[in-house]
DNA sequence: GATGAATGAGTATTCATTCAT
DNA sequence: TATGAATGAATACTCATTCAT
């Protein structure tokens, strides 16, 4: 009545969403799901009809996020291709920060390949794409220089702080997703990409 | 006796290996493993007591493989900086490319964060060291030039390649697997640490 | 209004007709009902009040259909005994034959003695009852050649034919349905009485 | 102990042999088997691995038992066509008299034209082809009285009687399954196959 | 009349695991 | 060592039915 039980395919949802994102496809069951949205088991069949289909919406969420995001970071994209991939990698980069969720379940379903893959790949797709046109006029197409190995690894560098630094924080001693750890992550990787583009010169 | 039928832990341990590696933890059964090793069922508790035992045993068999390469890796370095990193490098890729499934297992378990992490971290702990010692003399402990950041950046530049470009190979038109794939990802790496190096002096 | 849809009521009902005859009771689902006439499954129940009512609709349905004709073939009735066995075993084989799936529906719920055998009761007896009277001066009320043995040779003879002959068709390689063969089939029950008339005289 | 528990896979292909015949395939969970032999859910999967298996596995136990029995029946014929014909009939009233179940199993089977109609099929094939034989010099190939049409009266007449009597058995105010009412069943049947074989001639 | 939402009990089937032999 | 038998709990999913609107 307050406001504490807004419309139940949502929470079905949220809560398909939070735990797809920790334990992967097949470590949640949709007795977890209604469980954790504190709804009848039945009724995440009546609103999903199944659980691929629940896991696909969840996909479909983030699809969707990204594709908006990567939208308005190509459409201000201006200066020179230099500020242009430093506004995309920083955009990714707050784009996984505010979704850590998703870099995990993207990095269990890639590793994994499961059947539901064909999402995932349209999603890295789609970035790939944008990623492609913002290195298009300055990379060979083929070879060691090629965009593709660019994208793979200025994304890999981005993803894998928020999926590996997690497991290292206790070595490391801190943790990496405080605001200072995200920041100094951000620092190397502007880092990385100028001496990148320095000897592309 | 007959050379056909090695001793059945062992296969059992393979087959384990094998199914973990591809589906994931929770993407297996006990009945998976026994048929693949063309065992019963029982044999696997018989040696391994649990899912999870027989689990960290496969994990445990990466950990010596790993902790070997690197120690042998370390002994061999020689000549200076930019030799004993692309060394290092060179020692991973080789490492992954001929364990690609070790790339996934260990993916999907550090993006879980499931409960056997802590072994998956001892990995990654100890191959953290062996480029700490690498990079020691030259980095700042702190900041976006300390270790962990070179560290993480280029490990995940290595292991991702094993990890994401399957799912983009489709996209990509090529075997990312293919020999020649392979070295176009070596030169593309050694490209990178040239770059970086050149940056830092 | 427009023609097309006619009251929901009896779409409901026809859908029902339809399914409970070629999957039986236990093979249809209310969801399959609805879907199949186009309405909410809620709707089934405001109109039938549960599953079973509405078994039992469909089976009045027939119930009603076979009082009928056999009422109207009682009515016309004429001539001698030969006649009239003649004409009724005609009115059950065009019943029975315009009415494929009922012939199923009832072979399946005599079969199972479910719960709802009460009316199928009735209606045979309807059908016995007839037979009796046709049947009446001529046999003697007990023994191998009572009425009701006679009554269930020659309806079990007719109706096995809709319901055996397509289990069999593929074997004997024609199509038991087709108007030739059930014309052949017609002229053997016609052979049939007559031997057995002429045995009785 | 007391060979009151003799194995469970025997107790459990019983169990779904009684309940099969009884309700029909749809009418019958495995569940329901499973307490009805006394024993663990997952045992059934054990022993037979889906319902499906187990169904078929009691048809060819009827299947087998109606070869046998056929087999023997054609082996001891002899006579003239007459004899050979009662003989069979004979034979057939014994076996389903003595298996009212299976005539009530493949009653049900045949008039759903379900999934499994295959084994059916075969069961009725191969009764329809000891029949053949025994008609195959007296009567024309085609036409009303081919063969299969006396086989599908004959055949009908009999099994018919332990599936639809019960249902009438309240009407007629007896028990259709007591020895008396089967032996006048029987002398029906006899005379009407001397009546058919006296008007064939 | 008509419907979307909701549910508790049920469906077939698989699971990791135990244990007597 | 090795295995067949056994099980309780879980799996995804469907069911008939109710009810507020």
């Amino acid at each position: 009545m307050a406001g504490e039980e807004p419309d139940r395919a949502a929470r079905i949802l949220s809560a398909a969403d939070d735990l797809f994102c920790e334990r992967g496809y097949d470590g949640v069951s949709i007795r977890d799901v209604a469980r954790q949205a504190g709804v009848n088991k039945a009724l995440v069949f009546y609103y999903y009809e199944s659980k691929i289909k629940l896991f696909e919406r969840v996909l479909a969420g983030y699809y969707e996020a990204h594709a908006e995001v990567f939208k308005r970071a190509a459409e201000d994209a201006s200066g020179d291709l230099r500020a242009r991939i430093h506004g995309l990698i920083d955009t990714y980069f707050d784009f996984i920060g505010s979704h850590h969720r998703y870099a995990r379940l993207i990095q269990q379903e890639v590793a994994r390949q499961g059947e539901h893959i064909g999402l995932i790949r349209d999603n890295l797709a789609q970035l790939f794409l944008v990623s492609h046109v913002a290195f298009a006029d300055t990379l060979p197409e083929r070879g060691p220089l090629a965009p593709k190995h660019f994208f793979l690894s200025l994304a890999g560098m981005t993803i894998n702080y928020f999926t590996y630094a997690p497991a290292l924080g206790e070595v490391w001693g801190d943790d990496p997703l405080s605001e200072a750890a995200q920041a100094e992550r951000r620092a190397h990787l502007r880092w990385v990409i100028d001496a990148l583009l320095d000897a592309l010169e």
